[in-house]
DNA sequence: GATCATTACTTGACTACTCAAGTATACTGA
DNA sequence: TCAGTATACTTGAGTAGTCAAGTAATGATC
């Protein structure tokens, strides 16, 4: 049978799969929105490197998922004038608007997921997410 | 800025991406390993459908899953003597000592990835996601 | 200041899904 | 009993990634 932390994991894919559909909103996957958000905190922009670091991801994920945002208008991107390289990806002030919007409805569908638990056990499930995600 | 919710959920993505690189053991793929775990305790097979809704996958994926583990003699369909439409995926003999050896190798991953964690903060976790994967 | 390793991507080929539509079988109620 | 509806898949087309290999720029060393 699977060990104690394996069946932890499973758990964690069961809630994952769960999340993926329902936070897909205003045309934006949840994967993009993952991509998207810390876009938003960043004045300068981020490399795509950072992001596939911070989000788990490979730079090929990442190269393929800004396409069809910059395409959409969502993200814009520049060479990094430090570092021919290197790139930077922004949000446009259309990306900006887009993204609030579409992260005020996900605010609500997710807390309809999270509905079973408070708010203690809200905070708690996201430290022990974090001391695992990094 | 995303709200608590969403910030949980994100964490929990962020977790998602490094257990599905973790526990890619013995040439199966998490995806892979989670399909074939409820297979494991049914002695008579499953319903593709029963799995879908279980793994909150679609029916379509769990056709196109069950296709390469059935050629790589890991997996057996059966007609449902008593509904024409259904079918019964099982483990063959060799798919249960492979997904045994698989579950163990992923028990020491996980238990890896899970390090930050005492037992006591493992089984919170895994009941918070319960709550949050039905 | 040429060489060698490293970094920051990009691209081709493949896996793992999704949704929409199709097929076949089963169930249900006039 | 059969017309209509629901269920259990399957399939075609498309999206979201992976890995391996390639390119171009940078940095470090002698």
């Amino acid at each position: 049978m699977p060990t104690d932390s394996v069946e932890t994991l499973l758990a964690l894919a069961a809630a994952h799969a769960r999340a993926v559909r329902v936070l897909e909103v205003r045309g934006l996957s949840f994967a993009e929105v993952r991509l998207l958000v810390p876009l938003r905190a960043a004045e300068g922009g981020r490399r795509p490197t950072e992001l596939a670091h911070e989000l788990h991801l490979t730079a090929s994920g990442v190269t393929r998922a800004l396409l069809p945002l910059e395409r959409r208008g969502i993200v814009l991107r520049q060479r990094d004038p430090g570092d021919a390289r290197a790139s930077l990806a922004m949000l446009t002030p259309a990306g900006r608007t887009l993204l609030d919007e579409a992260l005020e409805e996900a605010g609500e569908r997710a807390s309809r997921l999270l509905r079973r638990l408070n708010v203690g056990q809200g905070k708690q499930l996201q430290r022990l997410l974090d001391e695992v995600g990094r």
